[in-house]
RNA sequence: GGUGGCGUGGCCGAGAGGCGAGGCAGCGGCCUGCAAAGCCGUCCACACGGGUUCGAAUCCCGUCGCCACCUCCA
């Protein structure tokens, strides 16, 4: 039962074993906090949320970090006067927050925001000076207080990507500033005119603030140590965020991540999703269309590192899958009610289940399993072989738990559940059994006639064994 | 120019040398007063052309098409 991961720097699987025995540290590169978050986010999140239970499961304890990156030049840029960059990026982190916290994403153990860590920053700033793999730009009275990476002092630049710095596109730099080479990243970036004294921190170097990529080297390291076993991050990061991470952290002399792990995009009509195109599909209206949970479902349902393309007709097959789990829960409990089955007894994963996710986080192989217990369970409960049903139900329960979308898990309940639905049901109930005498009659006429009237109103009515059952139409 | 990925049945989406993943939709049957739900069956796919092999969707070579990264991006 050994856990294997993709490792994107080795190009290949590999069998996880944490470097402290029992423990592991993993670092996630959480968002910008920008502009509001889109499904790609959300998927991110979801990714290493579902990798952070499985460890758990198997018996580590994960210190999971998944940071804010609250100072940016695109935090600057989306300022305005009313709302300064700080308001700017808290607002949008509680955006965030909201979004993970309604798909049931687990709270990171912490979460850091780059403001927070600038002195660890510029510890490593010193450092990879003193080392000779970056450099103070000359100071031409306008691009003073820049320090740069020197990654031609830095032959293995490029590990991660596999990328021969000869070949890298240089020539893209606008702004090359004070740059000895264009590949060369910025580490600090020295006040400019015009950008707020709030967003500017005194440094050796001058008055400036932090480049990008530093951030998450200082914030990895501040949490989880000079070595730890996870970094994670989208497929996008690769280059040059995480190339360049690696590079001032392994130059710096730290061994920084064990195994790099990056999960892939979400596309909309087989394209990326981008600002000029107009196709960004926002968690605001994902959550507009589908219950949190089956958006859960969906989002995890594909293997994290494949390309999802979202289309219209998702999130509807994702509610139909999702609801023959949810109805055979309800069927099983339903039934077993009453029996010496009821209440579940050891809640145990199938094997096929914990091997599937074992090998890479497999998630559809494990959803396979589960659709097939489901399967097994209905069949039990036709043949009234309560025994199997309800070892059935156990299991459906274990694996949904521990893919976050188990059904009956109070975090999916919503207030309409519960007074509202008491008040329904007590009305419904009353034409319930009004169709149930018709029925007894013969009436069938009246008895269709009650069920016609409860379908033009959302309610869908189930005949069973015991009894008529309703349920809203989803 | 460099780096990486993808092309699977009506749709979504796994797999990766020999047993028809799974879901959605469709069709047939069972059940039902009729439905619904459920179960059983059915729909035997892997871009194209070569090759290796007893056997290839899976490996190799080539071709075509699509995408991503190399510039801010989960």
């Amino acid at each position: 039962m050994t856990v294997r991961l993709y490792d994107s720097q080795a190009q290949a699987l590999r069998d996880f074993t944490p470097i402290t025995a029992g423990h592991v540290g993993m670092y996630v590169c959480g968002p910008t906090v920008q502009s509001s978050p889109h499904i790609g986010h959300l998927r991110s999140a979801l990714v290493y949320d579902l990798l952070r239970r499985w460890l758990n499961y198997r018996g580590f304890a994960v210190t999971f970090v998944r940071n804010v990156t609250d100072i940016d030049d695109k935090v600057l840029v989306n300022a305005t006067d009313n709302e300064p960059w700080w308001a700017l990026a808290y607002r949008i982190e509680l955006e965030f927050t909201a979004g993970y916290n309604r798909l049931g994403i687990l709270p990171p153990t912490y979460e850091p925001r780059a403001t927070a860590s600038i002195p660890q920053m510029q510890a490593i700033i010193a450092e990879l000076i003193e080392r000779g793999h970056a450099y103070a730009a000359a100071d031409d009275g306008e691009h003073g207080g820049d320090v740069y990476f020197d990654t031609g002092s830095w032959p293995a630049y490029g590990a991660l990507t596999r990328q021969k710095r000869d070949n890298m596109e240089a020539a893209a730099d606008a702004d090359p500033r004070g740059k000895r080479d264009p590949r060369d990243f910025a580490l600090w970036k020295g006040r400019k005119d015009g950008e707020p004294a709030s967003a500017t921190w005194d440094s050796p170097w001058g008055p400036g603030r932090p480049g990008w990529h530093i951030e998450c080297s200082a914030m990895a390291e501040r949490y989880l140590g000079a070595h730890f076993d996870i970094h994670g991050g989208g497929l996008d990061l690769r280059f040059p965020h995480h190339e360049n991470e690696l590079a001032q952290s392994s130059a710096a002399g730290h061994g920084f991540a064990n195994f790099w792990v990056h999960n892939g995009l979400v596309n909309t009509g087989g394209q990326k999703m981008s600002k000029s195109l107009g196709n960004s599909v926002y968690a605001a209206e994902l959550f507009e269309q589908a219950r949190p949970l089956v958006l859960r479902y969906y989002l995890a349902a594909a293997h994290y590192r494949s390309t999802i393309d979202y289309s219209a007709g998702s999130l509807p097959e994702a509610e139909a899958a999702l609801e023959r789990i949810e109805s055979f829960l309800a069927r099983v409990d339903r039934r077993l009610a009453g029996t010496r089955f009821a209440g579940s007894g050891v809640e145990q994963v199938p094997d096929a289940f914990a091997s599937a996710l074992d090998d890479d986080l497999a998630v559809p192989q494990a959803l396979a399993v589960l659709h097939e217990t489901v399967r097994a369970g209905n069949a039990a409960l036709d043949s009234e072989d309560l025994q199997a049903a309800a070892s059935a139900r156990s299991e459906v329960v274990a694996m949904t738990e521990i893919l976050g979308i188990n059904p009956l898990s109070p975090a999916w309940a919503t207030n309409e559940d519960t007074a509202a639905r008491a008040a329904l049901d007590t009305l419904v109930s009353r034409l319930i059994d009004d169709r149930a005498t018709a029925r007894d009659n013969k009436d069938y006429a009246a008895a269709d006639r009650i069920r016609a009237e409860l379908t033009a109103a959302g309610i869908t009515l189930e005949d069973t064994q015991t009894g008529a059952h309703w349920s809203l139409e989803s």
